[in-house]
RNA sequence: GUGGGUAUAGCUCAGUUGGUUAGAGCGCCAGAUUGUGGCUCUGGAGGCCGUCGGUUCGAAUCCGACUAUCCACCCCA
């Protein structure tokens, strides 16, 4: 029984009253992303397993534990996304629009999926806002996508901190990860479980630990900046060259490791700590060898992603501002089949002007009309009955103040003593009356 | 996967040491002279007290299991 009155565990409806905060969300962040280039890409919510295998890795706890996989009526392995990135990729590798001008700049909005046990700023359908830029190398480009998120936030009103670190590339993070192994493994019996199994398949997790005993252990581990090559070094050099330069202020945390294996050189998060223990609205970094890995051309990749139920979150803590919902235009009561019946056309008549314009459909009564037509909000009311349609003109009345002004019910929108035309009419005295008080 | 809290009306919550027909506020519906909203007043609808089992003459209340939910670990956005 419950089962058809209850969603799925970790599942959110976002209700009719909700849905305007996740509206101007959206456009907000693809607007704000437009402003540097980036253009929508739509991905499909399921791809083959193997993509999200190779590309977040094996040995990650979003592949190993949390994937919904399953095999479809042809035999094959599908999942369904844990994340966009993977499958951008793999549509920008699959189109070829990495033979077109560099860089490819693509934004994502999309549902993605995870099996965790639900928490505050955690389900297992979730929303991600995301961007990849596909094909610069440069520090610049790490710079311009950070920044980008720092614009993002100042729309949207939020406040969080950035931090920053670089995990190196291949070749001076396999000297690291050798130095952790020596290091740790000294102490290797006073590690909780999960470190020591870490410790031979991803020993930057280790730093990541929270039991007070890992953490104790690691404070004198040995820091990946340390061990950065030289060109790893330069880059990240000029990443924070360039982010001093925007005046962005960031705090360099050399414990950031991702949790996904595509990452390389720069990586970073932003912090909410308004938000509970899921506090990371937003995470991101540089890939370069991933395009190449799944099949692509040798190019490198930056991007992030964002949880959009914890920026929303971290909007309402910060007591950022949503605009208001546009509320009703004007309420066509009526009583009586024949004024029903002209109330519906003359409420379409304004709807086509592009007006939020209601009528009765429940058979109420005129004085529970009126009351509708207030919990609505409407700007405007009128009623109709017999003696309207024998005189052919009806009043039209404005909620706040009461006051009427009449119209002809025959006329056509575009005459003058329309509705149409007394309702454009009263808004315009009310702008003009709003302004001219200042 | 591990730990802790919670589960009573659509929502927010009361409910005395177990004791008859389970309550409030908000919301919803209907009235307060005949065709007009907000404020006020009156009335009404709406609950298998999360589910199953146990203790008891008697359970919303005590015990257990399950489920859901919240918070934290873990993980991550």
């Amino acid at each position: 029984m419950a089962i058809l009155t209850k969603g799925p565990r970790g599942t959110q409806d976002v209700l009719p009253g909700e849905s305007y905060k996740w509206q101007y969300l959206e456009k907000k962040m693809m607007e704000t992303v437009k402003l540097y280039g980036f253009r929508e890409i739509r991905i499909p919510t399921f791809e083959h397993t193997e993509l999200f295998n190779r590309s977040v890795g094996d040995t990650t706890d979003v592949v190993q534990k949390e994937m919904y996989t399953f095999e479809d009526k042809g035999g094959r392995s599908i999942t369904l996304r844990p994340e966009g990135t993977a499958g951008t990729l793999r549509s920008a590798i699959e189109h070829g629009l990495l033979g077109d001008a560099l860089p490819v700049k693509a934004a994502y909005l999309l549902s993605a999926f995870r099996y965790e046990k639900p928490q505050a700023g955690r389900q297992r359908e979730f929303h991600q806002f995301g961007v990849e830029m596909l094909g610069s190398a440069a520090a610049s480009a790490d710079a311009e996508v950070i920044f980008m998120v720092c614009h993002l936030f100042q729309e949207l009103g939020i406040k969080a901190r950035l931090e920053l670190n670089s995990i190196g590339c291949p070749a001076c993070r396999a000297k690291y990860q050798e130095a952790l192994r020596n290091y740790f493994s000294a102490r290797r019996e006073d590690l909780c479980d999960t470190c020591k199994d870490r410790l031979e398949r991803n020993p930057m997790r280790l730093l990541d630990c929270k039991s007070p005993v890992c953490q104790e252990i690691g404070q004198g581990a040995p820091m990946m900046l340390d061990f950065l090559c030289e060109e790893c070094t330069a880059h990240f050099e000029q990443v924070k060259a360039r982010l001093n330069a925007m005046e962005v202020s960031y705090t360099i945390n050399p414990r950031i490791v991702r949790g996904l294996d595509y990452y390389t050189k720069t990586v970073f998060e932003f912090v909410s700590d308004q938000i509970g223990a899921q506090s990371t609205i937003c995470a991101g970094g540089r890939y370069d060898g991933l395009i190449e890995q799944l099949g692509g051309p040798a190019l490198p990749g930056i991007g992030f992603a964002m949880g959009l139920e914890r920026i929303l979150m971290t909007m309402e803590a910060c007591g950022a501002a949503f605009p208001e919902e546009r509320k009703c235009m004007a309420y066509i009561g009526s009583m009586g089949e024949a004024a029903g019946a002209k109330a519906a056309q003359l409420t379409q008549q304004l709807r086509k002007e592009g007006f939020w314009a209601e009528c009765d459909t429940m058979g109420r009564s005129v004085k529970a009309q009126m009351k509708f037509a207030n919990k609505l909000g409407a700007r405007f009311s009128v009623i109709l009955g017999d003696s309207e349609l024998e005189q052919g003109v009806a009043k039209l009345k404005r909620m706040a103040d009461g006051s009427v002004t009449e119209f002809r019910l025959e006329a056509s929108p575009q005459e003058p003593g329309s509705l149409v035309k007394v309702v454009y009419d009263s808004c315009l005295e009310e702008v003009a009356g709003a302004l001219k008080t200042e």
